[in-house]
DNA sequence: AACGTTCTTGTAAACGTTTACAGTCCAGTT
DNA sequence: AACTGGACTGTAAACGTTTACAAGAACGTT
């Protein structure tokens, strides 16, 4: 049935008599002969024959393997996207390769040079800081690389992006339309790509609706985490006394759920609380919390499509989508009628 | 500085004005003269010459990937285990190949076979379930192999457990101690391996405890989820009335403890929850959750740690390790005066 | 001065496929 | 009977490396 040796196109072709071509041909559905094809078929059967991905890999120059980089496994944003993007390109017949870029910038570029090696036959890529040598870098790239985020200036890659403006539009006119003035706000870092993003939108959305900037309502936690989001939040909470906290993350929003309620506020007939990403704990908080969804999942998705076309059809206009945000609106948010 | 073009050896060669092998020499460190050193290393930096990662692994046999196969890539156990094999993985040179296995469970043999086309160097298998196929599969690979969670019968492979019988003493003594007695158990399906291994957990630690066993103390959620766990808990508080509430699963937790308090339970002076698995999300519940932690990324650590051993050292010994679980004790199990 | 060492370099084969090309065979034409 | 064309099959060359082997150079030894 199944052996322990690796058997290869020669082996099958002696045993069944003809030249490795015809085993290519036939184990590839190229015309031959039915006598040919059976002996074949039977002789790989028999001896359990599963052709080489290395072998096939340098000949037609493809390894059907997509690669994709995050900055931190563990979040729960890129995790989702990985599920979705997992999904995708395994049903397009890719493998998925995950590479980890940590924190450190030089992993980014140690990843471009490596794909180089062509070990993949495309990247997706979501920089949560972009150097400018990434940029030079991206540019010089052999390979499909589509960008979920901004692209460095200069480089023409394909990319989906997500509306944060729109987003922090979205929470603050929901908790504003309540009648909420001192809107707080619990960033991440602001050196970061989406830090910074979350933060203009913050600005932008205040400024729309006519509503005053305080600086005291502002603060960066020093990671997008729950535990930087409670030291975030404790200083928020000294420092102001706000009736509305939005958040740049829903780890950062929980952290600011509890800091609150610990603090003997009432989430949210006191203060509601919004978050951002709408990702899965979002909904196990108590109360649960009202995030606005920047589409993780729907850009992961058009990220893969975006580069399993690109692969289709190399010289394809660069294309550019921007996800729409929407907003779920859960307990933390609606004072008296919860829904 | 960088170019567009792919170079190989052969260029880099001319360039240099030497043989092909003499620059294979020069790059992989081997001796050669000075003079020759220098014109490879210039002609090589000059033509951006990376050389190719699918064309070596061809001639040397292997493709420095290894494969990690996990049920669900959104579970926050398998995330952390993830997170934690890739550096493992990846500061040995290796990449990480990543495959969602799902519910379906042809994909795993589809994976095995899959693996014996040599796309990766061995593989991390963590099976939710363990059809009998599965067994006559692993024994067939060709490739080094090591088992997160318990091997099917028959089967000699590299394997790394958890300790659930362990772990569920410690979560039920841990209540018992505090004078509860009435301690229920949320479980997931009973049908998956963590599933059936910590209700015998539950049972044993009952009756060791000399508890009596009741069914109506005891639910399944037809799923590891949030959602299956609010349902599970709802109809637990219908048949019980528990003083303590012990969970498979940490998002089982959350709900069971969401669903106690908002049924106006006061957490943990009318009923205590205990979780498992001690993920990130036990911290950030209110009150944070008692956690059983069963290991999860000391059991990837060494999941990794010995499929590169054994790759290796390919004939070493099949190893058995066993990782003992801990309690970490936070707010939702501790009456009174709160850590 | 001839010889053995040692060090360096080039030639060529191999890894396991895919595929262009040429050859064979056979049927159908003229 | 010779010829054309089609359908199939085999030969051999790639893909880009690594590496066994042999050949050559440089040197010290007798």
């Amino acid at each position: 049935m199944a052996q322990a040796k690796k058997s290869t196109l020669v082996l099958v072709a002696e045993r069944a008599g003809v030249s490795i071509a015809s085993v290519s041909r036939v184990l590839n559905g190229l015309p031959a002969s039915d006598a040919v094809t059976d002996r074949v078929r039977t002789a790989a059967a028999e001896l359990g024959y599963v052709p080489d991905a290395t072998a096939r890999s340098l000949k037609v120059g493809r390894t059907e393997q997509i690669a994709l980089a995050v900055a931190d496994v563990g979040n729960p944003v890129y995790v989702s996207m990985m599920r979705e993007i997992s999904t995708v390109v395994t049903a397009a017949g890719y493998r998925l390769v995950l590479s980890s870029t940590g924190s450190d910038p030089r992993d980014q570029i140690d990843l471009l040079v490596g794909l180089n090696r062509g070990f993949a036959d495309g990247l997706i890529l979501s920089p949560l800081r972009v150097p400018a040598e990434l940029g030079t870098q991206l540019r010089a790239s052999r390979f499909p690389i589509v960008i979920i985020g901004s692209v460095p200036p200069g480089v023409e890659l394909d990319n989906v992006r997500a509306d944060s403006v729109a987003g922090m539009a979205l929470a603050v006119d929901h908790v504003a339309d309540q009648g909420r003035e001192r809107i707080a706000f619990v960033n991440g870092p602001v050196d970061t790509v989406p830090g910074a993003a979350r933060r203009n939108g913050y600005l932008t959305a205040l400024r729309a609706r006519g509503l005053p900037e305080n600086a005291d309502a502002q603060v960066s936690a020093k990671d997008f985490t729950y535990r930087a989001g409670l030291a975030a939040a404790t200083r928020l909470l000294e420092q102001c006394t706000p009736d509305a906290i939005v958040c740049a993350n829903d780890l950062l929003a929980i952290a600011a759920l509890n800091v609150a309620s610990r603090g003997g506020l009432r989430v949210p007939d006191d203060v509601a609380v919004v978050g951002m990403d709408d990702t899965d704990i979002a909904e196990l908080a108590n109360p649960a919390i009202t995030s606005v969804d920047l589409g993780a999942t729907k850009r992961a998705k058009a990220a893969a499509e975006l580069l399993l076309r690109r692969l289709d059809e190399p010289d394809a206009d660069v294309q550019q989508v921007v996800i729409e945000p929407t907003l779920t609106v859960r307990a933390s948010s609606t004072r008296g009628d919860t829904p």
